[in-house]
DNA sequence: TCCATTCTGGATAATATTGTCCAGAACTAA
DNA sequence: TTAGTTCTGGACAATATTATCCAGAATGGA
């Protein structure tokens, strides 16, 4: 056998989704994410093959462990509804500034819209389990009685989702955790809305 | 005198608004800047001073105009609140694609977060108007009775920015009008409940 | 007409960025 | 010990990007 990687592959690489997530990818220079990462060049590219192949590693990675979390705190949750109130909170229960670094997802749609199929496919195959799970809450919700028969479950996620985004945009703008708090308890009220 | 300016500043400044929408700043190169205003290299430098300037210039020039157009949805509205759904509304109302170019507002703050003095400076200034045009639309919607007296002005205020920056992802990611529309409609909701 | 200025187009410089290559030390298992 | 691999660190090449400069044509007023 030979030498083993030194370095912990898994932590650079969470460096590197960290960068990612402040900078987006094309202002992320190739030196800068070496430092970060605490590796040398050529363990970069050996490892990960160049930094596009590195972003979307790090991508991947994002979007699985934070579709991951947010599934689990539906799951786990003691309600329906309060999972899915969970999830929205979530964001709000970091100390202020955690979430200032920014979402690589968000970054991702901004940066590239739907215009780069591979970057794109990443994110919707991961994105549409988070889609589905709060499908399923909702209805599981409707079903218990939690929310108003009225509530369409489609439009119902596609609103969750866009909340997620407009929380996440506005942690970045700076929003201290008691604004994003308000926010998702406010997004709530629709969802509980009798009407 | 001398010869003057021949190619239209402002339209230039349009078609370099729409390129940076699409792309953000740090991936739009400034052949690229050239090409759609169809101007010269030399014309360009001269005129706005290089990439940066450009950049700030259509930024501000963005904000500017993209507030204006809310605010005047919000003042020319038949009511406080049919004003707010209609802001919330405009962006289903274009033709599907329209605005998945993006949003240069949004962009910014994922681009630079609130590490860009400059930036930041342009995008609060006339972020914080509509800001305020939302406060004042939502106490007259209260005063009037169309909201009830339970919706705090703030917490609303802050949704209904978040609300809009989620939408704004949600095009960019290529949803469809319908499905803006069903945010836009679902997150009224939130004002309207009687809770 | 002539001057001041703008235009196009290209050359060129200056810098940044990405990616490759190499030398020599370090490490682990056979 | 030795073979195979990884490490650091730097040199280097290949592009890309930003910005400056120049020549010559074009324009409009003095």
């Amino acid at each position: 056998m030979a030498r083993p990687k030194e370095f912990d592959q898994d932590e650079a690489l969470r460096q590197a989704v960290r960068l990612f997530c402040q900078r987006g990818y094309a202002a992320t220079a190739t030196d800068e994410l070496m430092r970060v990462m605490g590796i040398s060049r050529q363990s970069m590219y050996d490892t990960f093959g160049g930094k596009r192949q590195l972003y979307l590693e790090a991508f991947r990675r994002y979007v699985k462990e934070s579709v991951g979390e947010q599934i689990e705190l539906l799951e786990k949750a003691s309600s329906p509804l309060a999972g899915i109130e969970g999830v929205l909170l979530a964001l709000s229960m970091k100390p202020d500034g955690e979430w200032a670094t920014g979402c690589m997802g968000v970054n991702a749609i901004c940066e590239f819209g739907v215009s780069d199929a591979e970057v794109n496919g990443l994110g919707g195959a991961e994105g549409s389990k988070l889609v589905a799970a709060f499908e399923q809450a909702l209805r599981a919700a409707k079903a218990k009685g939690e929310i108003g028969k009225s509530v369409e479950v489609r439009a119902a996620t596609d609103f969750l989702m866009a909340t997620l985004s407009g929380l996440k945009v506005a942690a970045k703008a700076g929003a201290a955790k008691k604004t994003l708090k308000g926010i998702a308890l406010f997004a709530m009220r629709s969802l509980t809305s009798p009407e």
